[in-house]
DNA sequence: GCAGGCTGTCATCGA
DNA sequence: CTTCGATGACAGCCT
């Protein structure tokens, strides 16, 4: 019972601490890393925030003084912070790809197909915002597609569940500063716009080459895509050059009842191959999508890839592909990787055919499985969705021009919904980036008062306002002192420096040194007698014990008089007790001796009933005077350690938001990436007339096995409608 | 004189 | 049963 007692006490404070500090409503292991331990060990509270650790054990043992475990848990300090700096190690750019498919499933969860819930997008994904003042105005938008992040943190703020408290506007304004600064630092809107990259591809050819290679590559690849294509020379069609072996079939099966050519081949563009021109930067920015995505084990077949890639070149397949009717949607099992350019071969099937080894999942199935298999992983984001549900609204007007890239929802809207930025702290985001000291100090108000514990104001802004180094190396410092703040009494400064640099508690420490030391120390130590914090009793004795003698010489002043009588005023009640009963030996012998020695020091002389029952109460008064300071230290220490874990963990939790932040900026620049690769390979499909798809009425969609295929926009938002609606009731 | 903090002490419990 | 440590409660003193 007394144990349970101590958790609910200690154990429990701390725990309601750690989670009103963490915030237990931001699942960030579902949104970062599902196999990051930090967080959730934090989260879930964990034995090690429950388990008592004697730290003063490991402080203390080399006194032999053992400390109650109920002393504040260090264990849980030391894990806490080791954990959270693995976290922090993922810092810099960086995007797990873990969790990158983490927040994408999020995304699949919160409907990721098309613009169907546009308020949860995010202005920083380069869909809506980005393509400001270059899509034409005559675009529909969804509310809030085009708005900044900020104001889209502002919509998600409003939805956070008020954890320890609502973003105040002050935290929204700031949230939209560092979001602003992200986008200022990160790609501009320019280059979603498609005909600014075409200006600015005359200008490239211009400069040198080697420049501006993320527009370079655009626009070399749309030369690369309009030579591409060849003229057959019956018919007089422009088509692409190959066309690899597909089962057109059963895709058409799946398509009977669809309308509207959606024929796309991997053959397309796999003329591309033979392109002279490799387009580098387009490989080298596919190779940085996908040297992140690569690292999330997402399944690479580059043998497979280049197989098919390069197996694709027969004239009898692109013959009798080309031949099917137009009017019939033909699955050629299209995956994007045979379709993509050239150099870039073994990196583009990552990203979309996570599943080219199982190629008999494709055909009519690709297109109507629309709930992948696997509800974790890429294929869960990209898999089976619409990739024009990702990168084009359904609802793009008609009259939006060809040539210009479709607004883009975000897919990753979810990634800010909710709890995202619920549990915010902006304190340190303030203090460490120039915040309002007012505000800081206010929403650090908040936040004590959030922690249900009222902790010393004058003890947490300086800490707070100091850089990380200095609240570390506080905490480092205290930690190895196992106790601050403790020696308050001048009359212990000389025993301090005796002791050296333990730093604790002068009693304590005598009394831990005593305990084990030869006994015959003891009597070596006469300063021990006045070390003691007696300021209360010292007057005691002459009034409370009427038995003790009065000092002999009061009214003489000799020096060794004043030295006896300031010894006697540092005696304790007991030591005049003692005196008085004529005790042989010191009371730190009594109270500190083992009780084999103590037992064996009584046997040596000869002492009345009076004089044992007064060394037993001696003893015991000892003891439990020193088990009270020991416990009002261990009070005090707990409530030190558990303000600095406050302040250590509003540090953390900052520092993990401002790598949510960098996150959220990875994911932003992976995501024009992708979405500047959709459009440079829509762009260079071609119909059977040689002409360019409409984005109005074609979408490139990602199906379960890793193909891509092209398909009408009406049957995009139809799946992407249905598959809406069986995420919905999945949720249920 | 009062409030709050510090300290010692007692009683009690559990190991 | 004894010993010991921990701790709540209380009282006295100090600031």
């Amino acid at each position: 019972m007394l144990s349970l007692k101590k958790y609910f006490t200690e154990g429990l404070i701390q725990f309601t601490i750690l989670l009103s500090l963490i915030g237990v409503r931001v699942d960030v292991d579902t949104y970062l890393n599902s196999h990051l331990p930090p967080l959730r060990e934090i989260f879930l509270g964990q034995s090690s925030a429950y388990t008592q650790t004697q730290f003063h054990n490991l402080r203390n043992t080399l006194d032999g003084y053992v400390i109650h475990p109920k002393s504040v848990d260090l264990d849980y300090y030391f894990t806490a912070r080791r954990l959270l700096n693995q976290v922090r190690a993922l810092d810099r750019f960086q995007v797990p790809t873990t969790e990158v498919s983490a927040w994408l499933v999020h995304r699949d969860s919160e409907g990721s197909v098309s613009g169907a819930q546009p308020s949860t997008g995010i202005a920083l994904e380069n869909g809506g915002g980005l393509q400001d003042g270059t899509v034409p105005d005559n675009v529909v938008r969804e509310s809030g597609a085009e708005q900044g992040f900020g104001e889209d943190l502002e919509d998600l703020g409003a939805v956070a569940p008020p954890m320890n408290g609502d973003l105040t506007k002050e935290d929204i304004d700031l949230i939209d500063i560092l979001w602003k600064q992200d986008i200022d630092l990160g790609a501009g809107r320019e280059i979603f716009d498609y005909s600014h990259r075409q200006k600015e591809n005359e200008v490239d050819k211009e400069l040198s080459n080697g420049e501006e290679c993320g527009d370079g590559w655009r626009s070399r690849g749309d030369d690369i895509a309009d030579r591409a294509l060849l003229v057959d020379g019956e018919t007089g069609e422009s088509f692409p050059v190959q066309f690899p072996a597909a089962d057109a079939p059963s895709l058409t099966e799946a398509l009977s009842n669809e309308s509207g050519p959606s024929v796309v081949s991997e053959g397309l563009l796999s003329p591309l191959l033979t392109e002279p021109e490799l387009p580098f930067d387009l490989e080298q920015q596919w190779q940085d999508l996908m040297s992140i995505m690569e690292t999330q084990g997402m399944e690479v077949n580059n043998m497979a890839t280049a197989e098919a890639l390069y197996s694709s070149t027969s004239g009898d397949i692109l013959a009798a592909n080309y031949s099917l009717a137009p009017s019939t949607p033909i699955n050629q099992n299209v995956s994007l990787h045979q379709a993509s350019l050239s150099s870039c071969t073994q990196d583009f099937p990552s990203l979309f055919s996570s599943e080219i080894e199982s190629p008999s999942a494709s055909g009519s199935s690709a297109l109507l499985q629309l709930v992948p298999d696997n509800s974790t992983g890429f294929n869960t984001t990209f898999g089976s969705t619409n990739l024009s549900g990702i990168f084009f609204p359904p609802q793009l007007n008609s009259t939006t021009n060809e040539t210009s890239p479709p607004e883009l929802p975000d897919p990753l809207g979810g990634l800010l919904d909710e709890a995202m930025l619920d549990e915010i702290s902006l304190m340190d985001l303030a203090i460490e980036e120039g915040f309002n000291s007012v505000q800081a100090s206010r929403l650090e108000e908040e936040f004590d008062s959030d922690s249900g514990l009222s902790l010393d104001s004058s003890h947490s802004p300086a800490s707070l306002s100091s850089s990380e180094a200095s609240s570390s190396s506080t905490s480092s410092s205290f930690s190895e002192e196992g106790a601050v703040g403790y020696n308050s009494d001048s009359e212990n400064v000389d025993f301090e420096d005796v002791e050296g640099a333990v730093g604790y508690q002068p009693e304590y420490s005598k009394f831990c040194r005593m305990s084990y030391q030869n006994p015959t120390q003891l009597q070596y130590l006469p300063y021990l007698e006045h070390v003691g914090h007696n300021h209360t009793y010292n007057m005691a004795p002459r009034t409370l014990d009427a038995d003790e003698p009065q000092p002999a010489s009061l009214g003489k002043k000799s020096a060794k008089d004043k030295q006896t009588e300031y010894l006697d005023k540092q005696m304790s009640r007991d030591e005049h007790r003692a005196r008085a009963m004529k005790i042989p030996f010191p009371n730190e012998k009594i109270i500190n001796l083992p009780v084999e020695e103590f037992n064996e020091l009584l046997s040596k002389y000869q002492l009345s009933e009076a004089q044992l029952s007064l060394i037993r109460d001696i003893r015991r008064r000892g003891k439990n005077k020193m088990a009270a300071q020991n416990c009002r230290k261990r009070k005090l220490d707990t409530i030190l350690n558990l303000e600095r874990d406050v302040e250590d963990l509003q540090r953390d939790k900052s520092k993990l938001l401002r790598e949510k932040v960098e996150f959220l900026r990875s994911i932003r620049q992976m995501k024009q990436k992708v979405q500047s690769l959709y459009q440079e390979v829509f762009g260079r499909l071609r119909d059977e007339n040689g002409q360019p798809y409409s984005p109005n009425q074609y979408v490139l969609q990602y199906a379960s096995d890793g193909s891509v295929i092209l398909i009408p926009r009406s049957l995009a938002d139809q799946q992407g409608r249905r598959q809406e609606r069986k995420q919905k009731d999945r949720r249920k």
